[in-house]
Parts: C-alpha cells; sequence; structure tokens
DNA sequence: TATGAAATGACAGAGAAAGTCAATCCCGAC
DNA sequence: GTCGGGATTGACTTTCTCTGTCATTTCATA
C-alpha cells in the first residue's frame, strides 16, 4: 500500500516559507526560475502563491513583470490589537466561508496569538462538520462564532479595552 | 454446506486496523486505492469508515481531495480519553443548552484538561450571543460544535501520538 | 521612438482525488 | 414468504492540483 504523495504544491509553499527566515520578512524570487527548479509550469507558482500566500495568511504579494521581473513574497507581522480589532469589525463581516476563517484562525496561530491547541479548537469550531446546516445562514453563523472567539481572545491578551 | 460470506466491509474495517499498530495511532490511506485492493466501489470505504470508525467507536477521520489527497484515520486513546469520550459519545446527546456547554467545559477547565484560555474560548463558541439562531436547532448545532472541540481536544490529549 | 525579448498575470480546462446520496441487493429473523 | 436493516453499487458533485495559452507589462537597444 502506498502512502499518497505529498502535492508538489505543499513543497514549494514550505520552500518559499524556508526563504523567509527568522529576521527575513520579505523575499524576492524569480517565477520562471523556481518553476525551472521544481520542473513545474510557472502558473504553478503562481497557483502556489495564490492559495497559500494570501492576505488572510498574512502575506502580500507584489511584482514586476518584463526583463528583470520577480514577484516579492512580504510577510506581515501585524501580530497587535489593532489587527484583532481589523479582524472583529472589519473582515469578519455577515459572512465567512470555513476555508477563510481556517486561514485567518491560521495566521494567528502562526504569529503566535494563539498556540496550538486554541488554534485547532477553534477550527474544529468553525469547520463544515460542525457546522452542519443545510442553509445558506451557514455563513453567517460561523461568522458570528469566529467573532465572539476573537473578542474572546482580544479580551485575554494583555493590556486591551475590548 | 454453505459457509456464510463474511461481508466485504468487515475485512476492510480488519485490514485499517491492521495499518494501526500497536504505536501507531494515525494512518493515511487513499480511498481510491483501498477501494482498488477491495475491488469493491470507493464509496464502500466511506461506509466501513462511516460505520466503523466512528467518536463512539474512539476514532476520528480527517480527509483531503484533490491530488495527493488522502483518508486518515486517528485512534483515539481510549484509557486517557476516557472522561472526554464519554462526553462526546453519551453526555451531549443531539442537543445541548448554552447552560449544559456551560458547565461542562467549567468541569474540564477544573480538571486541568483545558487551560483558562481555551475554556473561555469554548465557552464563546457554544454561547447564546455565538448561535444566535431563531431555531429550535439551536441546541442540536451546538451539541455539534462542542462534541466538534471535544474529539479535537482528545487527539491532541498526551499519549495520543498525533 | 519603435520593436522585440523577457518576464509575470489571468483564466480556462484537464486531471486527481474524496464526498453525497439514492437505489438496489442480500441475508436473517419471524 | 416477507420484511427490515446492513452492505454494495454507481452516478453525480465538490474540492484541489497542475498545465497550457494568451494577454500584458517592462526593459534594452537599434
Amino acid at each position: 500500500m502506498v502512502i499518497a504523495l505529498k502535492p508538489l504544491s505543499d513543497d514549494i509553499e514550505a520552500f518559499i516559507k524556508s526563504l523567509l527566515g527568522e529576521d527575513q520578512d520579505q523575499v524576492d524570487v524569480q517565477r520562471n526560475e523556481l518553476a525551472g527548479y521544481f520542473r513545474c509550469a510557472p502558473s504553478q507558482i503562481t497557483y502556489v502563491l495564490s492559495t497559500r500566500f494570501t492576505p488572510d495568511r498574512g502575506y502580500v504579494i507584489e511584482s514586476r513583470r518584463g526583463g528583470g521581473g520577480y514577484v516579492r513574497i512580504v510577510r506581515l507581522r501585524q501580530a497587535n490589537d489593532d489587527h484583532l480589532l481589523y479582524l472583529i469589525n472589519q473582515r469578519i463581516g455577515a459572512a465567512v466561508s470555513a476555508k477563510d476563517a481556517f486561514s485567518i484562525i491560521q495566521q494567528l496561530a502562526d504569529q503566535g496569538v494563539l498556540s496550538e491547541r486554541e488554534s485547532a479548537l477553534m477550527q474544529a469550531a468553525t469547520s463544515a462538520r460542525a457546522i452542519n446546516l443545510p442553509l445558506a445562514a451557514k455563513d453567517a453563523l460561523r461568522a458570528n462564532i469566529l467573532r465572539e472567539m476573537l473578542l474572546q481572545v482580544a479580551r485575554s491578551q494583555p493590556g486591551c479595552g475590548v
């Protein structure tokens, strides 16, 4: 029985993250070069960037075309109360998908705001399995639940007047 | 003399259990591959997993679709998680009120199974404010959410080789 | 300034998995 | 025999990965 092959996307994601070391919050790569390194189509690099390095996960991408072009991956370090308040008041609106909730929670864990167990708990609570309504109201309910949990996180952060 | 044929499901169940050895509390399989091995429809694997590897038998399933997809079977340690499994399978039934959820979570915090922050998060997620449905379905949904979170706790208990 | 090469972007579509669900089959109890 | 429930199947759906193509932007250089 063969173990499932890990998708290339995961390797590429890990590689890029390894380029972003501790101190390094920004890295430039060339899409074609990276594609050559992994022997894949350049558009696969685009795919990885657009699925794994999104703002919800705490990254911003900027790029330049033409000769000397590049793709710059910037990791945002905004693990402060303002960011929590932004999530609570702006980002989570009337509705949030399970996938978006996952990304948002993941980012907070990456930035040390949540422990592993805490983020796993929150992901369990907002998963499609937990919120198994047939309704369209699912995403609205998830927004509520996620917001209440984030409010709790904000309350337990030192020095936050929420 | 006709020997009664043992259903395939039992073989598949036994096979998966054999993959989970002594030390191994977790195994990944590919549904299609397993189905090919047993020459059955892939959905039969799903059937076996959903009837034999349920929380009330001490298992949790997670999976991923698409290329490189898999199904992961996690066995919970009965001995360690006795009380948790009781809560998951007996105490939380089809429905739980906010007040009951509150005291269940409180009790786990008192026992040291949950940290302060973890229990506060869980209470936020199961509060009446978070689950603001007008329906009678509220308590059923809360039961789901609480159960998923407790399953997550069970998975991350020490000694659950995950 | 015009042009072509050197990049990246957007997007559609194919492929590779797992999930859902209703219909049917089959066996044992009665 | 027939009835009920677990077992099995297959058709369809959803999700994720990967590739290819065409469009767009930038730079160098004649």
